[in-house]
DNA sequence: AAAAAGTATGTAAACGTTTACGGAACTTTT
DNA sequence: AAAAGTTCCGTAAACGTTTACATACTTTTT
């Protein structure tokens, strides 16, 4: 048997649409008898309100859109932990969807969430996109958006962000300390803001101690282990390698690591090595991993909190936020 | 401004709402003066088409729910993504949920999916649900429901599992075979009926060996690293130690690494440790890990074929279906 | 005994969209 | 010049739910 409705349920007991509304929502002004009768019935039929119904009268959906551009990374499925915890303790759902960091996935998606009139929207930027106009037609609309690890200036929304900048200088400023010379950097994808910081905050720390980044030191890949594994073993294969690289993130480390035991480089006798982000897997990893910290289950709760202010609040208004983590030298044994 | 409705538009143009859907949907029958004008003000205006009133309308949501026990867990998202991407190549959306593990969350889960009239559902059912009436609702309302990698023989659902008595079979051999002695298994919780498989499969190899399984060698954890960690430190302080392991899954088997550690153990000199799942960290740990391998994206990908094709069935009374996928040993350093 | 208050229910509109049906205004055919 | 066809558009109902308003009946108050 197909799905019932609320004017099943009235057609059945004889009685009208509202009335079947007003039992089931526990209303004053219904016979205990009537109420008795309605809600039995809606439970042996296994009555649930349609959320398109509801969503389609009410102005507010009390869902919120979150994208990120991956889920099959721990980072931001720790940051999805966060945010979801936050908006279901104050009765919100969230909406979940991947853009590969495919640009034209990420516009389709928005597209999505304008048509399921979600209330707020999450987001963290793909490296690929590098037009804006499907996130500021959010503000348009009035839906308040937050960007949350990878922002953007030309985006009209909150930030929730690293101090990527921070974090690079203290990935080389360690590396320095620990008395490397020959030091390399792995970047990301230079279409995103977070890799140029880190990369200059990189660069900075260098520069304060008077030393200077090679050309061939300085590398992009994506954040995909495959790439960063073959990006590895060009650096590591240089007629003069590296003794002690920066990864832009964990998972970019992890190919390095793979690249070192291929060419059965000791790590940290021969190679340093230094990541970003923090993985649960970092202290499992031979030798523990020394990285640079996100906290990202806290970066996903703070997004839901402000997203949320901004979505309860009653005047307009409400202004933009920025709030910045600061990162962490985690110190293990790859340095 | 807010958002806009096809009505807003026919307003502004002085034509009906009809007239401005059939332009929006490029109908044959319109003006292609008017379609252009619809058009472009639309465009202008940023309309995006409410999936409520489409929702409410049509029968067919065009959307599957996917509930998972946990989305910071490689296993489970590398399913969503292999599931998701056959959905989208369908022409249908994926909602994602997590039930933590949390039997009233799956509960909620599954109302919240009945009320936005999802067209099936795909589950990996949580650990601690007992009670499936909700999961058995939605044959009453008609709605296919496929359960993958954790099923269950009471309810109505297709099944798309692995082998998991002939995973715990190969472990067991495997062990066995590299001339272990003192076999302990770490067993995931005893109400997952894949956790009772894989045990009795590893017995079965140890009776066929003719070997004995000490009681104190045979213990349960939870999939929570923690946990794992601590039950693996109590086996390996036992008087007489285990000098392998079959851990229920590769999460479980970093606890045992962890813990091996401390005790200053070598793996696999003195342990050795088999896992189950084939985590991509897998080959990066030190020493690279054994264990039995689940083909999740594959699982992913199947059970979005099976629930779309049920879906898109014309005549009601598809069967259920039951793909058992076979797992492998691979073969690393830490046995 | 009339007025007022309270109780239980129904009516109808609204949310945004699609679509079957119908009709007016043309154009073409005979 | 009537008949037939074509082109373009409007009307209205339907989907499921909530809620302001109306209504009818009963009970209480004066």
């Amino acid at each position: 048997m197909p799905q019932v409705s609320i004017k099943d349920i009235a057609r059945m007991l004889n009685i009208s649409v509202a009335t079947v509304s007003r039992a089931l929502h526990d209303r004053y002004d219904v016979n205990p008898e009537t109420k008795r009768k309605v809600l039995e019935l809606a439970d042996r039929l296994n009555y649930r309100p349609s959320s398109h119904a509801i969503g389609l009268l009410k102005k507010r959906t009390h869902t919120i859109g979150l994208v990120v551009p991956e889920i099959d990374n721990q980072f931001f499925s720790e940051i999805i932990n966060g945010l979801e915890n936050v908006a279901y303790q104050q009765g919100y759902n969230v909406m979940i969807f991947q853009s590969q960091n495919i640009y034209e996935r990420e516009v389709k998606i928005i597209d999505q969430l304008i048509g399921a009139r979600v209330d707020g929207v999450a987001i963290s930027i793909g490296s690929s996109t590098q037009d804006f106009r499907h996130l500021n037609m959010l503000k348009d609309l009035d839906i308040p958006l937050a960007m949350f690890d990878r922002a953007n200036d030309q985006v009209y929304g909150h930030k929730i962000i690293n101090d990527n900048f921070e974090g690079g200088y203290k990935a080389g400023e360690f590396l320095i300390k620990s008395g490397r010379q020959r030091i390399a950097h792995i970047a990301g994808p230079s279409t995103l803001k977070l890799t140029r910081l880190r990369m200059q905050g990189f660069k900075a720390a260098l520069r304060d101690a008077q030393m200077e980044l090679r050309p061939e030191y300085l590398v992009h890949t994506t954040f995909r282990m495959e790439d960063s594994h073959q990006t590895a073993l060009n650096l590591l294969n240089l007629p003069e390698p590296p003794d002690a690289i920066f990864a832009v993130s964990d998972y970019v480390a992890l190919g390095v690591l793979k690249a070192a035991r291929e060419l059965n480089l000791h790590i940290p006798a021969e190679l340093a090595l230094i990541g970003f982000t923090n993985l649960a897997v970092g202290p499992l990893l031979e030798p523990p991993l020394t990285t640079i910290s996100q906290q990202s289950y806290e970066m996903g709760q703070e997004t839901a909190r402000i997203l949320l202010e901004n979505i309860e609040s009653p005047n307009k208004d409400f202004k933009l936020q920025t709030r910045i983590f600061k990162p962490e030298l985690v110190v293990r044994n790859s340095v």
